[in-house]
DNA sequence: GCATGTGAATGGATTCACAGCT
DNA sequence: AGCTGTGAATCCATTCACATGC
């Protein structure tokens, strides 16, 4: 079945709208250059990608590009910025003062273009009233769902020991938040419309040892 | 093609081998619980996946099961532990010593069960001498070469803006490093026999934007 | 001519369903 | 009877190839 702008949009798997995220990095770039038009081909090269899964994923939403010339780089940003849903600022909150609640807060790429951290939760006391180098502030986690419905808070991010995930992701749901980061390593019992996404750090550091074990048993080249 | 034990290993996708990271981390549980024996079944409950899938995944590796019965669980672990090349310690190191970089010293997932973290490298001279709240030193960068040849590093984890990506990835390949984890948000450049996988941390907040935004717009229930 | 948009073909991964072992 | 191991079937994603339009 084709799909067609607008309609389906929940059919579009994670593959593609991550891609997508790429295409919006490139096009942000090739517009400070002034490139005023880019074609398929070309974004193919810059990733290792085919041309044709570039025109099918940018397809799913509408039809951006100009046959014969490509399409118009400004034009095709502002687009994706809105099919991403990034066109308005998201308020997040972090679960988790600890070293990687820190780092996050301060990571650059959750402050800006659409996303603002409001504040990081401890149920650690000595934690609470202090703020991350960038100011982002340490709150009791008791003030979870005040904290939710005053700043129209809809991400959580969960920042905690894998043993505290399942509790800290109810609660964020009891809370009225609708998508969940989550960097514990445990798989979490969904409630009905509380998005998860995981990221697993662990993972991809052993998914390289096992590519180093089988470098080193002559498996690859 | 049936995959027999122990011949193609290079055809394993890693879909299977992070699915096999899982796997693992339950058996440990289980183990730690004095579980005996695991089904294929049992194991797909905890996680949402399929049976089949799993004795699939399994049998990959060689015949580890016993019909009837299950799974042992302390002679699986073991066989994933040493399938997954963490039946040692392997060292990495973690270039940029900024907010990510300490996190990720400190990261109790990067520090145990088959990995250490040797050291930061970091080229701001005011920050090397330091360590991190756990201990790890930041060395200057130019002891890249000495360290990874004195210390038989042969992961690299790369933590720093996006600009610097590719040449410290490039410097970690001439280096030696053999796996590379890039947290920056940039794609690399690939060097032949240095491996890379890069965790974007950025696009899964886009992704989580991009269902939000469905939500909102009711083409999700 | 050139690059998009898209059906058709391919290639992988997942799931089904059952033969085979305990 | 119960559960593994696996060919066959299905599902989904990617790639090809070309009709369509600038």
């Amino acid at each position: 079945m084709g799909r067609t702008a607008n309609s389906d949009r929940e059919g579009i798997s994670e593959l593609t709208t991550g891609r997508l995220s790429v295409y919006l990095r490139c096009l942000t770039f090739l517009e400070s250059q002034g490139q005023k038009t880019v074609s398929s081909h070309e974004l193919a090269e810059k990733f290792h990608l085919n041309s044709a899964q570039i025109r099918k994923d940018l397809a799913c939403f509408g039809e951006f590009g100009t046959r014969g010339v490509g399409y118009d780089v400004s034009r095709l940003r502002r687009q994706l910025v809105e099919t991403l849903g990034i066109d308005r600022v998201r308020n997040a909150i972090i679960v988790g003062a600890g070293n990687l609640g820190m780092a996050l807060a301060d990571y650059a790429g959750f402050n800006s273009n659409g996303f603002h951290i409001v504040a990081m939760l401890d149920t650690d006391a000595s934690k609470t009233g202090k703020t991350s180098r960038q100011g982002i502030p340490v709150v009791a986690w008791e003030r979870l769902g005040e904290l939710v419905r005053r700043n129209r808070v809809d991400i959580g991010i969960i920042a905690v020991p894998g043993e505290h995930a399942q509790h800290v992701y109810d609660a964020l749901a009891d809370a009225g938040v609708l998508a969940v980061l989550n960097f514990a390593p445990v798989q979490i019992r969904l409630r009905h419309g509380v998005k998860v996404k995981s990221v697993d750090l662990r993972i991809n550091l052993e998914s390289l040892s096992f590519h180093l074990k089988n470098v080193e048993d002559g498996v690859i080249a």
